[in-house]
DNA sequence: ACCTGAACACCGTTCAAGT
DNA sequence: ACCTGAACACCGTTCAAGT
């Protein structure tokens, strides 16, 4: 599977295959997601990519400027498809705004567990260039604005006490769920009780408590 | 300030001072922060480390087997200080178990802001070698024993209702405080609504929402 | 015991030259 | 338009040899 032969075929097929001409930055980027599946984000290299793919070291240059440029279009379709994914887990059945926030939490941890190295390269901060791209920043304000309108229909709905501060509950859901998403990845669960194999399960829970304390506030006046 | 003449005294004085002879590994550890703080983690080159004590590029591997045990080296004193810093931050004003997990919480998120770069060291799970670290290990632990025995306490008053599981209460607090401090770090909170220079006062109202919602929930049975 | 200095096998990136 | 291949300035790490 290493070095494909050079494609013979002279006038470019539509879709796929082709690897020297025609679509190495597609070639790439899937190269470069299989290092970091190996070797976690830091581990990518696009000398080892190019080797890979039987290309000089100079060829990935013409499609991405620098390394970090190949890091965050990594990044860019790894957020898009979480925005999708998390999009995906709210069902029909969940009628009420805060079990459209659950699922949308769990959605995004259960993401992060099956694409751990995409999740990882969303997050590697230092790796990609967040600034310089609208379209992850754009992703990312998705997921926010989903959040945040969905909280804001749970206080509407007197779901959640409209005393508290709105842009306080968005934050604390994001916190939350990015937090478990990483201590789940770094293997730091298990040092705060959880048992192997049960980091879902763990995850999960914590998310509904965060719901039912969202909820149980609702009526009542915040305690002192 | 750079390349400092050799020291030329002839028995080690007590303190300071003396590079190339003595305190070879000090120096390469305060070298090294300076570079995490101009660069990040990543930036941090055993060799540029060399170069501005003005050893050769081997020198460091007499102190160090490899770059990874110097970034858990400070690792290791990052999360020491970071572990004395979240109990001074509790004071004996607090006197419900609530007001001392929001001050713990609140010393946490401080210390992050303060000292940026050791905190990003601490969290930078794939430069660092946390399971071969007891003492890395011991100085997490200790903060995570905390948290759970003040939430404990918490539970034991009637401030927070028994009927929640603990070790997701503690997860909760802890994912809540770690996401927080990411998102500060890495510069989200903008996003998420919060005006520069508002990072300190916005993280500190989430936690101090997250202890309200723990508290209201305290006498009523969780909701629907 | 601690450090030097050369060496090895890597990087990311640039750029003339080829097709 | 896209790629080669050599070059440059870096890495981390090892190891004989020096003091």
């Amino acid at each position: 599977m290493v070095k494909p032969a050079k494609a013979s075929a002279s006038h470019a097929a539509p879709a796929a295959r082709a690897y020297h001409h025609g679509n190495l930055r597609q070639a790439l980027l899937e190269a470069a997601l299989v290092l970091a599946q190996q070797r976690g984000p830091e581990g990518v290299s696009v000398r080892e990519a190019a080797r890979q793919l039987g290309v000089s070291p100079g060829a990935p240059f013409r499609h991405f400027p620098n390394r970090r440029a190949l890091m965050t279009a990594m990044a860019e379709e790894a957020s898009a498809r979480l925005q999708i994914e998390v999009r995906k887990a709210i069902r029909p059945r969940d009628k009420t705004p805060l079990a459209r926030l659950r699922a949308l939490g769990r959605g995004y941890l259960q993401w992060a567990r099956a694409h751990e190295a995409h999740f990882r390269i969303v997050s590697a901060r230092d790796q990609i260039d967040l600034a310089g791209s609208p379209a992850l920043q754009a992703s990312m304000q998705a997921v926010r604005a989903l959040t945040e309108q969905t909280l804001h229909e749970a206080q509407a709905v007197g779901e959640v006490n409209s005393a508290h501060d709105a842009a306080a509950l968005a934050l604390l859901s994001r916190a939350t769920v990015y937090g478990l998403a990483r201590m789940q990845l770094d293997g730091h669960l298990p040092q705060w009780g959880v048992k192997p194999g049960g980091e879902a399960a763990a995850t999960e829970a914590t998310l509904a408590l965060l719901v039912r304390l969202m909820a149980a506030g609702a009526s009542g006046a915040p305690a002192a």
